[in-house]
Parts: C-alpha cells; sequence; structure tokens
DNA sequence: TGTACATCAGTGAACGCGCGTTCACTGATGTAC
DNA sequence: TGTACATCAGTGAACGCGCGTTCACTGATGTAC
C-alpha cells in the first residue's frame, strides 16, 4: 500500500510527534517503537523506512519537543518586555506538571537523553542553550542584547535551573504528597518573580 | 549452599547498595536484576528470597540512596551554622556530576521514581521533604528553627530546585557542551550563595 | 491522454535477546535429642 | 558435647513476554512510452 510522497512526509512526522509525546510522559526507555507506531496510526514493520533507529528518531523526538515551547518562551518575553513573571505562572501551572507529554522535555528527558546515544544528548543540550539564551538575552529592565554578560548568564542559568527542578520536584511528589507539590509550584512563582524584579530595580 | 543468618542479612544489604549505585547510574529501567545481583556478588535465583519484587527493592535502594547524603547535608548546615555555600560547593562539584551513582539521588532519580510504583514515589517524596525540612530550619543567620515559616520554606524550595535542576542540567549538558556544565556549575554556586547570604543580611 | 510496468510505503510474521519471575535442587546452618 | 535431621540461602536452568530489528510481501503511486 504505498502513499503519495507528501503523505509519506506527513506520516512520519505523525511518528516523531507521537513519541515526542510519549517519550515525555513514560521517559526515552519506557516506550517502545511498536507503541509509537501504533500510537502514530501505523504497524510497527514500517519504522526503519522513516528512520535508521530508535536512536535515530528519539534525537528527532527530543529536538521536536524543545522547539515549539522554546519559540514560545522567546514570544512571551518579547511581548512582556523582560516581565518573565507571567512566563514562570505559565511554566509552573498544575496543568503543566500534569501533562508531561504536551509541555518542556527538559524536566523528563535531560536525565534520559544524557545517558542515550551522542545525537540525542547534542538535541538536549541544544535545546538547554536555547532557553538559556533566551532568558539571558532579555533582561530585566525590558531591554534585549544580543551579547548578554556575565550576570544575564548567572540569571538565565539561575532561572532554568529553579523551573526545571522545581518541575521535577513537583512532578516527584504529585503523588504522595499533592499539597508539597502545589506549594513547590506556587512558591517558585513567587521566588523566581521577585528574583527577576529585584534584577530590575 | 545456606549461609548464616548474618551473612543472609549482609548479602541483602549488599543488594540495596549495587541497587542503589547503578541506579542512581542508570535509572530505574536501565539496569536488571540480575546485573544487580551479579554487582553485589550473586546469582539472579536468590533475589526473591530477599526482595518481593523489582519494585520492592527499587524503593529501598531510593531510600538508601537518600537517607546518608541528607544526613551529611543536616550535618554540615549545624557545622557551618546556616552558611549554606560550603553545601553548595560540595553539591555542585564536578566530581558529582561526573559520580551519579554515589551522589543525591534526586537528579537522577526523581524522575524516574515519580512514574514508578507507589513505594518507590513515597521513598523518593520523603527524601524530598527530608532534603526541604533540612534547608527551612537551618536559617541563613545561623539560627535553627524547629518550625519554619513561609519565608523558611521558599527559601528551602528554590535552593533544592535550583540544586537539582542545575545538576540535571549540567548532567546533560556534559557530553556534548562540557563548557556550558562547568559554567552551570559555577554560576549556580554564587548565585545560590548570594540568595542565602543575601537573606541573612 | 491511456496503458504497462517499476517503485516503494506500509504490513505482519519472524529473529535473537534480555527482561522479571519461578522452581527443583544443593549443601551448609541450625536444632532436636 | 556429639549425632541425625530439618531448614533454608543461594544456584542455575527454564518460563513467557516484549523489546529492537529484519524481511518477504502487497498494492497504490509514479513513470516511461
Amino acid at each position: 500500500m504505498k502513499v503519495t510522497k507528501e503523505q509519506s512526509q506527513a506520516n512520519r512526522q505523525a511518528i516523531v510527534e507521537a513519541a515526542s509525546r510519549l517519550y515525555r510522559e513514560r521517559g526515552l526507555e519506557g516506550v517502545g517503537v511498536a507503541e509509537i507506531m501504533r500510537e502514530a496510526g501505523f504497524t510497527h514493520g514500517g519504522f526503519y523506512g522513516h528512520f535508521d533507529s530508535k536512536d535515530a528518531l528519539a534525537a528527532e523526538a527530543v529536538a521536536h519537543a524543545l522547539a515549539a515551547p522554546l519559540a514560545r518562551l522567546r514570544a512571551r518575553l518579547d511581548r512582556e518586555q523582560g516581565d518573565a513573571r507571567s512566563y514562570f505562572e505559565h511554566y509552573l501551572r498544575a496543568e503543566h506538571r500534569d501533562a508531561p507529554g504536551l509541555g518542556c522535555a527538559m524536566p523528563t528527558l535531560a536525565v534520559d537523553a544524557a545517558r542515550a546515544a551522542p545525537p540525542v544528548a547534542e538535541a538536549i543540550t541544544h535545546g538547554i542553550g536555547g532557553y538559556l539564551k533566551a532568558f539571558a538575552e532579555h533582561r530585566p529592565d525590558g531591554s534585549v542584547t544580543d551579547e548578554p554578560g556575565a550576570a544575564d548568564k548567572a540569571r538565565a542559568i539561575l532561572t532554568l535551573s529553579a523551573l526545571v527542578g522545581g518541575m521535577v520536584l513537583a512532578r516527584a511528589t504529585q503523588g504522595s504528597a499533592p499539597q508539597l507539590s502545589e506549594e513547590i509550584l506556587e512558591v517558585l512563582k513567587g521566588e523566581l518573580g521577585s528574583f527577576w524584579t529585584g534584577l530590575a530595580a
């Protein structure tokens, strides 16, 4: 059952998107090729017509999972003119915690990717670099720089570390200490907000 | 080949310790029962004489991996009288990044544990609660409180989030961007140090 | 434009392998006398 | 204390299963005339 070239490309994209979601939900080792193909609407045999290996798909899926959220971060920082508080509210929502498959890939895949094949690790590194760059270039005072200085990079690193670590901790505690999980999200919104507004003054 | 009851208990402990190390290195799904038993010096068949299932071992191994480092944190905060900077230096060492099997379990296992069986999730939640309590009870001015307030809890949450998130990001970038990995560790030492000393003033 | 044929995207059975788990067995330990 | 025997910690083969990957096949697409 051959399909048109356009359809085949669309099918390939559907596989990447299914993988990107399932991997974020259950980790790189928690989902198999067969399930990804089933989720995308195909049988597992066709997989190797699109990708060389599971690792090759993983690298693409990780990159895909990072691209759109990063674009959203850049758009929001532009729109809010350096007031990152609205992004912190957005990132640290309970809905983001509860739907890892649709959210940021770093809290779910950074650990797995670090242990995976080099192309996968490069994909996550590239994403991390992109997020850091976005936070570094957008200053709390509303200005934007092409060449972030040490203070800009420091602000970006603390911010991203706290967001990623906070989401990891909120998800880990969600099941057996839901109140603590909520507290982590709420407190971080406030603390990171103060951190940025403190730097603007 | 029966062994003495004492020896059997020691063997059980050796299994927990091997699992605790291997799990931190490669994740809960990255290591099998057979390899853990081999690492502990046994054949895989004896496993179910000590544990009901792989999950039961995982819960114990996670708890074990969190206990000693938490005791070290408490001891250090006591010794340094609220000056957490020495702990940040300790936690964010390159050696800690490079030897996950011997270090803090949260950056490696919090994500896995959140997806695992309830007892495993409870073990990681308990550990997270312990770390937060330690940071909340030890104030930057050197005093110690039994009933941390909102500001104490907020300080603890931002601190632990940044430490865990920073270690996750440093490990993820280590392979393909070692310079960025170093920068993350160094910057966080400084930023968290300033955060704590700023609160003391 | 219409026809004949080569291409190749997707199918589904099959592969070797390692997983978690079970179980009959071994032989040193622990115990009853 | 010494002997006979029950216990049971650890061994290693075996189980069913799902994994990543391969491959002969199907039939609609794309192409040559």
